[in-house]
RNA sequence: CGGGGUAUGGCGCAGUUUGGUAGCGCGCUUCGUUCGGGACGAAGAGGCCCUCGGUUCGAAUCCGAGUACCCCGACCA
């Protein structure tokens, strides 16, 4: 591709609404324009590098024995009434009518669509296990889109829906794709990591979520310092050392505390740190109000909480419920003789002695509270959101905190959609049976994004080889000398004969512009020929990822590109693809 | 949906407080000089100042309504 053709429109200038690495360097990169809030058009080079992702995951899922179809995008209502998530979906799904007023939405997902087609077209066991994936837009009303194409409305999604005759077949599938997705993550040039994570509203019982490491991550995440342990914080567990038991029970007593609200106020009112203290959180959902009960110094996991009472969802209760509950004003909470709501605590909590809560009343703490004694929960279970710091569940490490962008995630869903949609198959006794399936999604264009802000520096995009929209850039110092011309001409052209993807720098432009512009996009090799090389008949070729620069012969630069190319992309291979 | 903010040429911004009919930098076009890390000079093109309504002799500027976009929270790939 000649650059003077390429519709690659590279700005100085930094668009005021882009926030993080990734967003930025994509508009200024000229990979994508905006069209509207979340909703993007990808330029020559944005989508060239998107294929490319798209060809990494068809290749891994192809030999994971997936198989590709084409599903609509505009679906039915009728089927998202059959899994009643018509209306669970809610107001983040994009609902439209045809002119005969019949409902659609545009797919959020596609477990419905894939689940009717299944049932129609799966009858026996001898049919399974059965892969189907799709890569296509899908499209979700989303609250706050935010951080360009990192939480769009309409985004890019690979999924695969495998149906097992059973659980055993499941976990087989379950496991070859984790694998799957370790070898496209690694293939990108991603570093990700798999952590355990709480299944949500899509239902089923086991998930691993694989974050790509990264400041901007929306996600918080805990991996362990010692073992493989890693997990999503909505989902962690931790240990914390208990206080020493001193055996020595005080009594209860209340305490005035005017005004103190806060369990930092409260800690510098008595002088004592806020793991002496019970944390009383209350929470409600249009049926039930729970107190939640962790110590001072802890957070409550509210899907914790959640699961811990069988709900889907919880919020903090308002004042008034607040009120209605303990006959106090928010702040002052505890859970001695406090009625009319389930009581849960923290396994934490149980082990205290002599805490303080709050009083039920207005400007009233107790203190000498001993769990137990003094109040008797109706459930302990563990409610509390893990920290870095906590020590892992193994025994041996330490919780180191950290933040990713969740780009891929793995899911036993079950039955829950061959229930509803009454997806069924027969085996062997002639017994019909629910299909067992599981989804495994990875956000195509948010992997895109996720690289870009792993792979940069100041000057711009540092892309893989493996993903980069052309490998290599050949820039000519003045395009117009003659000589120059000539040398740069025959270059392109023996680079493209070798099956090189490249692009000549044609445009009339200094060279300071051009290497600009070649760092900001990113080309993995850039090939320099000006007077300085070219008297001897020599090229500069200059590593975008390192820095390196190293001068060659005119007549060795095909074959080092090509060298260059096939170990970078096999470097990025793991071990056990490689030379497949 | 709650809270905060912005809307002026392709991009980044000033002008709005104190109404008088729009300006700067970058980019774009042409010519010349340049040419190894975003050159210089000269001449140009390009703007219903988000929309609608109001106040006024006169509105980018004041008032009202609406829309879009951005940031912070709950949702999620």
């Amino acid at each position: 591709m000649r650059m003077s053709m390429l519709l690659a429109p590279t700005l100085r200038e930094v668009p005021a609404e882009a926030e993080i690495a990734s967003h930025k360097l994509m508009l200024r990169a000229g990979l994508m324009r905006k069209a509207a809030a979340g909703i993007y058009t990808y330029l020559p080079l944005g989508y060239r590098t998107l294929q490319k992702i798209e060809a990494i995951i068809r290749e891994e899922m192809n030999a994971a024995d997936g198989q590709e179809v084409l599903l609509p995008i505009l679906q039915p209502a009728e089927l998202w009434h059959e899994s009643n998530r018509w209306d669970d979906y809610g107001e983040e799904m994009f609902k439209l009518k045809d002119r005969n007023g019949r409902q659609f939405c545009l797919g959020p997902t596609h477990e419905e669509i894939i689940t009717a087609l299944v049932r129609t077209e799966i009858r026996s066991y001898r049919q399974l296990p059965l892969l189907l994936y799709q890569i296509q837009n899908k499209y979700r009303d989303e609250i706050r889109p935010r951080f360009g194409i990192m939480r769009g409305r309409e985004f890019i999604m690979k999924d695969l829906y495998s149906f097992d005759r059973d659980a055993q077949g499941l976990d087989k599938n379950y496991w070859k794709m984790y694998h799957a997705y370790e070898r496209v993550f690694a293939r990108c040039g991603l570093k990700t990591r798999p952590v355990e994570a709480d299944p949500g509203a899509i239902g089923g019982n086991m998930t691993h979520e694989f974050m790509a490491l990264a400041e901007a991550g929306e996600a918080e995440i805990v991996y362990c310092s010692h073992c493989d342990y890693a997990a999503n914080v909505e989902k962690a567990q931790s240990v914390i050392s208990s206080g020493k038991k001193t055996g020595v029970l005080e009594g209860l007593a209340k305490v005035s505390t005017p005004n103190i609200r806060t369990v930092e106020e409260l800690g510098e009112f008595l002088g004592r740190p806020a793991s002496d203290m019970i944390k009383t959180m209350l929470y409600h959902n249009s049926d039930m109000v729970v107190a939640a009960l962790v110590r001072g110094d802890h957070a409550v996991n509210d899907i914790k909480l959640a699961r811990a009472v069988g709900v889907m969802e919880l919020e903090l209760a308002d004042q008034a419920t607040i009120e209605e509950v303990t006959g106090a004003p928010m702040g002052f909470a505890g859970p001695v003789g406090l009625k009319g709501c389930r009581i849960i605590a923290d396994p934490t909590v149980m082990e205290m002695e002599n805490a303080i809560s709050g009083g039920n009343a207005v400007d009233v703490h107790m203190t000498g509270v001993n769990p137990g004694r003094d109040f008797k929960p109706d459930l302990v279970i563990d409610i509390r959101t893990a920290q870095p710091g906590d020590s892992c569940p193994c025994g041996q490490g330490t919780l180191i905190g950290a933040r990713g962008i969740e780009v891929g995630q793995v899911f036993k869903l079950g039955t829950k959609y061959s229930q509803a949609l009454g997806a069924t198959f027969l085996d062997e006794a002639g017994e019909e049976n629910l299909l067992i399936m599981g989804c495994y999604g990875i956000g195509v264009t948010r992997t895109m994004a996720a690289v870009v802000e792993q792979c940069h520096d100041d000057d711009g995009i540092i892309w893989p080889m493996s993903l980069a929209p052309y490998h290599v850039i050949v820039v000519p110092i003045n395009y117009r000398d003659e000589s120059q011309k000539a040398v740069v001409d025959a270059l392109y052209e023996d680079l493209t004969m070798a099956g090189i993807e490249v692009v000549l720098d044609d445009r009339n432009e200094r060279p300071g512009v051009k290497f600009k512009d070649a760092d900001l996009i990113g080309f993995p090799i850039r090939i320099t020929v000006g007077p300085r090389t070219l008297e001897n008949k020599e090229a500069e070729v200059r590593l975008r990822s390192t820095g390196e620069e190293y001068v060659i012969p005119l007549s060795e630069v095909v074959t080092n590109a090509k060298e260059r190319i096939r170990r970078a992309i096999e470097a990025e291979l793991p071990d056990s693809r490689r030379g497949r």
